[in-house]
DNA sequence: GAATCGTGGCC
DNA sequence: TGGCCAAGATT
C-alpha cells in the first residue's frame, strides 16, 4: 500500500497517501450517493443525543434489523435520560431481553446516572457530554461510539471506525494485512480522521457506514455500482474479495445443559444469574451441565433429581423432557433440554415466596402468569412461552 | 493482545 | 447446516 514517512527522524507515523484529487472526489461522490440511497432508519430522524446514544449502544455488534424494534420500545418506555436513570434494573433488562450483551444495558444505566447526578457528586448535572473525550469517559462508550454520537448529534467532525467502515477503508487503501492489529487500527483511524470533512461530518459518517453496509459488503461487494469505485485500491488490484483479512474466530464447542422447570401449584422456580455470570441479572430455570451428570445424554431422572437436591436443597420428582432448544452463543453451542419437575418438599420453611436453599443464586417462585414480568434468558423465555400457552389451555401437548 | 460477552439471519 | 457476520467495549 502507499505509505510515507514524515521527514522527522523521530516520527514513525505511517499513513495512506491520497492520490491527487482523491479526497475531493471521494467526498463528492459519497455524499451524492448517500443523498439518493440513504435508508430512513429511525435514529436518523433524530438529533437528540439521548436517542442517538441509545441507538449506537444497541447497534454495537448487533444488526440494524434486530435493533429497530428494540430502539422504538426502549424510547417509548424510557424517553429521557432521567427516566432511564431512575428505572428499576429489572424493567431495564426486561426491555433489553433478547438483544444480548446485557452489560450494555447496565452500562447504559450507569452512564445515565452519572449524567443526571449533580456536579457535587461527580455527575454532569443533567447535561450530555459535548466532546469525544467526555463521552468516552462514560461506561459502555468507546472511541467509535463517542465519535458517532458527537457527529450525529452535534455535527462535530470525529473519525469513526466500526465493522462497515473498517471494511470500506481497508479496501479503499488496499490494506491486505490484519486491520484489527494495532498497526491496522492506527492506519484506519488515521484514515478516518483525514477523510471526515468539516462540513456536515455527521451525514458524511452516516454515508460511510451506509456505503459499507449496502455496497461494500463483506461478501460479493457491488463494486460495479459503487459510487467511489474509482477511488478503490483493492478494486484496482482485484483484491476486494481478500480484503479485509478474515478475523480469527473462536472454536465453538458443544455444551449440553438441562433446564429443570420446577413447578408448585401454578408457580415455577426461577434462579437469577449472579454478577459476573453469563446472563448476569437475568432470571432462568435452574440449569445443570450434562458433564456433571453421568449418562448425560440419556439424562436419567434420578441424576437430575439428585443434582437439583444438591444445588437447591429441594427434593423433586422429575417428569418428561418437554422441549429442546439449540442456540449459538459466542463460544458455545448450547443444547438445552427442559425437564419438568414437581417438588416433593422444600425441606425448610421461610418467607412465602423465597426458597431457601443452598444455591448461591437468588431463587424465586413465580406464578406462570407473571413470567412475562421477569427478564429471562432467551432460552428460558422460549420455555416460559410454552408454559404460558399450556396454562391458558392453548398448548395441549402433554408433558 | 487475547478473551469475553448473545443472538439472529443468511446461504 | 455450520460457519460467517453484525454501527464494540471491557478486562
Amino acid at each position: 500500500m502507499a505509505r510515507k514517512r514524515s521527514s522527522t527522524a523521530d516520527d514513525h507515523q505511517e499513513r495512506f497517501e491520497f492520490p491527487r484529487g482523491w479526497l475531493a472526489r471521494f467526498r463528492r461522490e459519497l455524499v451524492r450517493w448517500y443523498a439518493a440511497q440513504a435508508r430512513p432508519l429511525p435514529w436518523r430522524a433524530s438529533r437528540d443525543p439521548y436517542a442517538i446514544w441509545i441507538s449506537e449502544v444497541m447497534l454495537q455488534q448487533t444488526t440494524v434489523a434486530a435493533v429497530v424494534p428494540y430502539f422504538e420500545r426502549f424510547l417509548a418506555r424510557f424517553p429521557t435520560v432521567q427516566s432511564l436513570a431512575e428505572a428499576p434494573e429489572q424493567e431495564l433488562l426486561r426491555v433489553w431481553e433478547g438483544l444480548g450483551y446485557y452489560s450494555r444495558a447496565r452500562n447504559l444505566q450507569r452512564a445515565a446516572r452519572t449524567i443526571v447526578a449533580p456536579e457535587a457528586e461527580g455527575g454532569l448535572a443533567g447535561q450530555f457530554p459535548q466532546t469525544v473525550e467526555g463521552w468516552i469517559a462514560l461506561p459502555g462508550i468507546g472511541r467509535y461510539t463517542a465519535g458517532a454520537i458527537v457527529g450525529f448529534a452535534f455535527d462535530m467532525p470525529a473519525p469513526i471506525v466500526e465493522a462497515n467502515t473498517l471494511r470500506l477503508y481497508a479496501r479503499l487503501m488496499g490494506y491486505a494485512d490484519d486491520p484489527r492489529s494495532a498497526r491496522g487500527q492506527r492506519l484506519l483511524w488515521d484514515f478516518a480522521e483525514r477523510i471526515v470533512p468539516q462540513e456536515s461530518p455527521g451525514q458524511f459518517n452516516q454515508a460511510l457506514m451506509e456505503l459499507g453496509s449496502l455496497v461494500c459488503r463483506p461478501v460479493d461487494p457491488d463494486c460495479r455500482d459503487c459510487p467511489v469505485n474509482s477511488c478503490c485500491r483493492a478494486l484496482a488490484e482485484g483484491t476486494q474479495a481478500e480484503i479485509p483479512m478474515a478475523a480469527k474466530r473462536p472454536v465453538i464447542t458443544d455444551l449440553v445443559e438441562h433446564a429443570v422447570v420446577i413447578e408448585r401449584d401454578d408457580s415455577c422456580l426461577l434462579w437469577r444469574w449472579n454478577p459476573g455470570e453469563r446472563w448476569a441479572g437475568l432470571w432462568d430455570f435452574a440449569r445443570f451441565g450434562a458433564e456433571h451428570l453421568p449418562a448425560a445424554e440419556s439424562a436419567s431422572r434420578t441424576d437430575l433429581a439428585e443434582a437439583v437436591r444438591k444445588a437447591l436443597g429441594l427434593a423433586v420428582e422429575i417428569g418428561d423432557c418437554f422441549h429442546e432448544l439449540t442456540h449459538g452463543v459466542t463460544r458455545y453451542r448450547i443444547r438445552l433440554r427442559a425437564w419438568r419437575a414437581r417438588p416433593l418438599s422444600d425441606g425448610t420453611k421461610t418467607a412465602k415466596n423465597r426458597t431457601p436453599l443452598t444455591s448461591t443464586r437468588e431463587t424465586l417462585w413465580v406464578p406462570i402468569a407473571e413470567l412475562g414480568d421477569y427478564p429471562l434468558s432467551v432460552s428460558a423465555r422460549k420455555v416460559a412461552t410454552v408454559l404460558t400457552k399450556r396454562s391458558r389451555g392453548l398448548f395441549d401437548k402433554a408433558w
